[in-house]
DNA sequence: TGGGTGACTAAGT
DNA sequence: CACTTAGCCACCC
């Protein structure tokens, strides 16, 4: 119940916020930009304390965004012009390989 | 300190 | 391309 890893969370958050408009990273990249693999932890600290950061232009590899939040999602990606790609079956989701962004 | 959970990933089917 | 299996790491209690 202490205070989370404040060393870790604040670099997530960091990163995330670095994302400009119309581009997305995946958990994955987060991580790594952070000089970590744990995916999972990302989108453990982004449901925790994402309230405060775009998590929505944080996506999964395969370019889905977050389960139960692709609604809320789809409505920036249209507002923010993200590129999105279409699947056969009708799915929505951003188009990493354009989209993919990388903090400097 | 330890156990359970997850807004994940990569590989295989 | 979509679904399933196993592996990983950090978070929370």
């Amino acid at each position: 119940m202490t205070e989370p890893n404040e060393d870790f969370v604040s670099r997530v958050l960091a990163v995330v916020e670095e994302i400009p408009a119309g581009r997305a990273m995946s958990y994955g990249d987060v991580a790594a930009a952070i000089g970590s693999r744990a995916a999972r932890g990302v989108g453990q600290v982004m449901a925790y304390y994402g309230g405060d950061v775009p998590w929505w232009r944080v996506v999964r590899a395969s370019g889905h965004p977050a389960l139960n939040h692709e609604r809320q999602a789809l409505e920036y990606y249209r507002a923010e012009s993200t590129p999105l790609k279409l699947s056969t079956t009708g799915v929505i989701r951003v188009d990493l390989p354009i989209a993919r962004w990388s903090p400097s």
